[in-house]
DNA sequence: ACCTGAACACCGTTCAAGT
DNA sequence: ACCTGAACACCGTTCAAGT
């Protein structure tokens, strides 16, 4: 219906032939654009100027589109891991793995959806054992007893991917201030805890700019206390 | 279709006039048993003896449905929390908190769902919120700011709550061995960091009556790796 | 080999009609 | 007031048919 201004169409040849590589780049962007819920096959056939049957040639049912979001979005990361600049792990194993965990951030950060569909994917993806064995590789260099190491991923858990999924997140940064004061307003006196604490909160960021919660910021200072203390525990078995 | 022994069909009153309460009872029952895959309005109403239709008398809509769920199971928190025997936040708040945690997780163990639809609310739930609340009181009773309760709570995130969603969960116990292995032989020398840590892992426990991973072990172990991380920052800042 | 149209078995939800 | 049947607009997916 809507012509998208894709190479494709440019390139005025009227078939190029559907690719799973086409499909899951058609599937990236759709999600990217749109969000999660408006991935249907329907949908993304539509993206691809064609008919929804016609995907299952290129894919087996919808669970394995988002299989291959997941090898996509995990492809992303790896590349941004290996380009990053940080300490030597032998030196510097926390310096090492943060640097490569806040690359992956940023990775997610460009697709939001990203981390709902790695947490629906139980069984580990080719791409994503390569991930991981890559931060073991980093903690081994750095010290650690494969057992450590082991106990490190689950403590890490998907922080290791550079995201964590907040309980209590307002949706968006600007609505964050007006429902907090709202919500300050409502629960002051039931919930004297919380309203101070969000009390506090606002008045230390004046500007409100960043909403309620500096993600980053906040992510940061997680992932420093768990490797702090990590190296706490390596240093103490060592 | 397939009758229950239920209450109500026992006493043998063919009209128990519908209600929230019973709805929500329903749907709670029907996810313990069949899981969250097969909660639909249809299903529900079948369970209730009920055309769909009725359901939307007493609930708006199925995301009404998943906001009740969510009410019911922190109910059910707050009742385990409040129960829970614990030295007192002034004296040790690391013991308050932790045997709090504990408790709650007991319950969501009970509802192996329920993490999932407490991630898919992103708005706080009354309920959600008394708790939280409950969480912060604690902390300031400890010790801690505003500011550095805030922070707690992100760094805890669903911890808090008693559940964390690991990435790289194997079906059930019986099959993680398996799977384990089976992963092992195929990428011992691509993947050498993993294939060590899964041989180091097996090894260590060699029944395999808990699969690969202690959840509730690496639980505990991460748990207190971030009290400990809390608490050095609360005494740093006083 | 690749694509399609019609169809099936499911959803959540609306609406007018029943009691 | 509470429940229902039929219907609507969507899903993912199958299958026989087209080129």
């Amino acid at each position: 219906m809507t012509p998208r201004a894709d190479a494709d169409e440019l390139t005025e040849q009227p078939r190029v032939p559907l690719s799973r590589r086409r499909v899951l780049r058609a599937a990236v962007g759709l999600a990217d654009r749109d969000g999660l819920g408006s991935l249907t096959m329907r949908r993304l056939a539509q993206e691809l100027g064609v008919e929804a049957m016609s995907l299952y040639h290129h894919v087996a049912n919808k669970d394995a589109v988002f299989d291959g979001l997941v090898e996509v979005i995990l492809g992303e990361v790896m590349a941004a891991v290996e380009e990053v600049e940080a300490p030597s792990p032998e030196k510097d194993w926390q310096g090492a793995l943060r640097a490569r965990i806040l690359a992956a951030r940023e990775v997610l950060l460009r697709h939001r959806w990203a981390p709902r569909v790695l947490e629906s994917r139980t069984t580990g993806s080719p791409a994503f054992i390569a991930y991981m064995d890559h931060v073991v590789g980093l903690l081994r260099e750095g010290g650690f007893s494969f057992d450590l190491a082991h106990r490190a991923l689950h403590v890490l858990g998907s922080r290791a991917l550079g995201f964590t999924q907040e309980l209590f997140r307002p949706d968006g940064a600007q609505t964050a201030d007006a429902e907090a004061a709202a919500m300050m307003e409502r629960m002051a006196d039931r919930y004297p805890n919380l309203a101070g604490m969000l009390a506090d909160a606002v008045h230390d960021d004046p500007d409100g700019t960043l909403g309620f919660c500096d993600d980053q910021f906040e992510f940061e200072f997680a992932l420093d206390l768990i490797l702090e203390g990590l190296e706490r525990r390596r240093a103490a078995a060592s």
